[in-house]
DNA sequence: CAAACAGCTGAACATGTCCTCAGACGTTGA
DNA sequence: TCAACGTCTGAGGACATGTTCAGCTGTTTG
């Protein structure tokens, strides 16, 4: 062993970091904020039509992505939006996408 | 039904995404890129100590990692070297971690 | 009102994840 | 050579995750 100091950030940091990487870590939940990146407030229907995933599963993922503050609902009758919270999300999806789309071929990272 | 169109990634790109943030949504790995991060390189029982987990454990983590070109190993004699690759990831890392530590108190984001 | 609609929810099931344990390998030092 | 060391690996089990299914609420329409 060699002596090595190595100051971590705290773990409710880390945990919490976790949980949002958690978050985007599935293709259909990806799916869905992009689609809300792109379409800006999209009803359940068009988000499930959109990801070409099942009704039933997108409002599960969407109930998720809304008890963490990635996402937040407009109800208007019987209709529900969903839109993107402005938060530290938005960035990532953001900064992740736009290096995946046009990055090094050779990239850093496989898949 | 509102006749949404939204032009999704191909799902190769989504899905490759998804891995990516799949291996750092956990609070271990976390810890042992951000030890890696800081520490420039660093071998697995340091890794392990820093990140106060088991060895086994580390290697199993750091293996997965490295399957997906996220590290890099250095073999000298019976200790094993760890360093981050140049990538996509040790960029998302550096942006969320900034955004987390000093970031906006009321947040996007929760925990 | 009744039926169709949009969405929500909980249960059940199948997968996947991550840890520990035990043991293996090659390396180093007595 | 033998024992300690650093690391790797597979098996096993505990736990989390994601989907479907069935049924429910509330809303709109005929």
């Amino acid at each position: 062993m060699s002596n090595v100091r190595v100051s971590l950030p705290p773990a409710q940091l880390l945990e919490g970091l976790a949980d949002v990487f958690g978050l985007l870590a599935d293709a259909n939940r990806l799916r869905l904020l992009v689609s809300l990146l792109e379409g800006g407030e999209l009803c359940v229907c068009d988000l499930a039509a959109a990801a070409g995933m099942g009704e039933s599963a997108t409002s599960h993922a969407l109930r998720l992505l809304r008890a963490h503050r990635v996402v937040k609902v407009r109800r208007a009758g019987r209709m529900a939006y969903y839109s993107l919270t402005d938060g530290h999300v938005r960035m990532l999806l953001d900064v992740a996408l736009e290096h995946a789309r046009h990055g090094d071929p050779t990239g850093g990272l496989d898949a």
